[in-house]
RNA sequence: GGCCCCAUCGUCUAGAGGCCUAGGACACGACCCUCUCAAGGUCGAGACACGGGUUCGAAUCCCGUUGGGGCUGCCA
């Protein structure tokens, strides 16, 4: 078994100095507040998870607070159990937020505020066009969007009129990007977009900023798909800053997206990457979490196994990588086996034992606190990917729901013209045998098994289906002492009796 | 279409101009170990998208092409 697998943090280092924030966030150095914003319109997936822990290793590396924002602005697609599923995910996974969760729809007084002073100084207008009348309007426009047709029309603001930002028509906007570096964006290719929707809902861009701004957020670090609308929020930032306190802008980091193996961007509905799913499958959290932060981002000294400990020493946004990643569950099961392998048996015991009474598998967990269990869970551990697995290959152990699959049956006892035999002789010789252990069970095998000049690994493979019912599995012997004399006795009784 | 991002083995990545005959991991193949299956060990196959520059020297810097992705909503 790898010694101390997930909790060796020593890296080998290469010389990484301390990481300048303070270089990057602005001329003066300023707390780290970073923060992760999901909405609640599904499942909070594998993507969201790699965000969180990201923010959450730099926020612990920084001193600094991790927050937890709630984007609830989008009423009709909100949903509460969304909402408490985003917490449950956060705590699995361990990234587990300092402050929060806050809530969007529970701050629609600042944003009201804001606009107000948006509106007094100019900054926007008021738009009465239909999304229709719009395309219609620049369907041949080589650039498409909002085209300004509201801007001079000097609208008063009221039900049925959106808000809009008046963009400038020149210049440009640049996007500081951490991991990218600058991104330039010509400001005439930027629309007047809505900040408030003609029903006087806040959008999200206008949220995020003033949520930002008033929670002094330091560093953005979110998926890249954010990166087109990042102009917007910086032009918006400008205009708050004018016309109200003056806040310095975050840094921003735009993380690559995750994929799946068309090479799209991973997407709730489309794709099984729900984090929950992962636990009822049986994936150790801290398995998921090593996985998680390889993707995008690899530690200095290259090895691939570590701890969120040592993700929070090593972690670094300059190293975040720049293209997208494949969640490969392969590479996954991989981890998630080594994890498990390096568990203590009772903590092993622990993990399939609540996993277990998760899924309330009819095998009942009282096994796990059985001698047998103890005899045979580090046999197990070896073999098993997920905890997912565990409960198959002890199923033999439980004489009610004991039956043999036909498969195994038909290759290794069918199929095999000695297999009567080497029952029959198996059983005369096990009835009589002194001790029941594993050694003793294996002489007597190998014993048959050179009467009959054959091997011992063909010769074993009829009496392990008749007695633990498949093919493969835990090692024969061993098994069979944990199951005891009489039932194994009664078992291969059953298959003679079959088969004569 | 427009804007933006990206490009090393099938996949995740190392690579900061000479340390590269391009390293590691997953997956794959062979062998060893072995009571099945695993686990473990050894070995193997496998990549710098293409074309131009810059340079004594380019996977690494620049430009272009191609390819992929994201955004383009009164979603987030």
């Amino acid at each position: 078994m790898r010694s101390g697998l997930p909790q060796t943090g020593d890296l080998r280092r290469r010389g990484v100095t301390a990481p300048a924030i303070t270089d990057q966030a602005g001329p003066s150095p300023r707390p780290v507040r970073v923060r992760i914003a999901p909405s609640p319109t599904g499942y909070f997936h594998v993507g969201g998870a790699r965000t969180a822990l990201y923010n959450w290793a730099f926020a612990r590396q920084h001193g600094g607070v991790f927050v937890l924002r709630i984007e609830d602005t989008d009423t009709e697609r909100n949903k509460e159990e969304w909402v408490q599923g985003i917490l449950d995910a956060l705590r699995w996974i361990g990234a587990e937020w300092d402050e929060g969760p806050y809530r969007q729809s529970e701050r629609r007084a600042l944003y009201d505020e804001s606009v107000d002073r948006l509106w007094a100084a100019g900054a926007l207008y008021a738009c009465d066009c239909t999304r229709e009348a719009v395309l219609a309007r620049t369907k041949d426009n080589p650039t498409p969007g909002y085209d300004g047709h509201c801007r001079e029309r000097g609208l008063e603001r009221g039900p049925g009129r959106a808000l809009r930002f008046a963009v400038p028509d020149d210049g440009v906007t640049v996007v500081h990007d951490l991991v990218r570096g600058d991104v330039e964006f010509s400001n005439s290719t930027i629309e007047d977009f809505v900040i408030v929707k003609s029903n006087g809902d806040p959008l999200f861009v206008l949220a995020v900023v003033i949520d930002d701004r008033d929670m002094a957020i330091s560093h953005v670090i979110r998926a890249e798909e954010h990166l087109p609308t990042t102009p917007k929020a910086v032009l918006l930032w400008g205009a708050l800053n004018e016309t109200g306190p003056a806040v310095d802008l975050p840094a921003f980091a735009h993380l690559p997206v995750l994929v799946n193996a068309k090479r799209q961007k991973i997407s709730k509905r489309r794709d099984r990457v729900a984090l929950e799913d992962y636990e009822a499958d049986g994936y150790l959290p801290e398995a998921m979490a090593n996985y998680l932060s390889l993707l995008g981002w690899s530690p200095p000294g290259g090895e691939e196994l570590f701890s969120l400990d040592d993700l929070v020493r090593e972690f670094r946004l300059e190293n975040v990588n720049h293209s997208p990643a494949f969640f490969d569950n392969q590479k996954l099961l991989h981890f998630n086996g080594l994890y498990i392998r390096s568990l203590t048996p009772e903590e092993f015991t622990r993990r399939a034992r609540a996993w277990a009474a998760a899924v309330h598998h009819p095998l009942g967990i009282e096994l796990y606190s059985s001698p047998q269990w103890r005899e045979l869970a580090p046999l197990v551990a070896e073999r098993v990917a997920t905890l997912a697995d565990v409960p198959a290959y002890v199923e033999f152990l439980f004489g009610d729901s004991f039956e043999i699959e036909p498969a195994s049956y038909e290759k290794a006892i069918a199929k095999d013209a000695e297999a009567g035999a080497i029952l029959s002789e198996m059983r005369s010789r096990l009835g009589a045998v002194s001790a029941w252990a594993a050694e003793v069970l294996k002489s007597e095998l190998e014993a048959i098994a050179e009467a009959h000049g054959r091997k011992l690994g063909k010769t074993q493979a009829p009496v392990r289906v008749a007695t633990l019912g498949r093919t493969v599995g835990l090692p024969l012997f061993e098994s069979l002492e944990v199951l005891g004399r009489d039932e194994t006795l009664r078992r291969l009784d059953a298959v003679l009796a079959a088969v004569s």
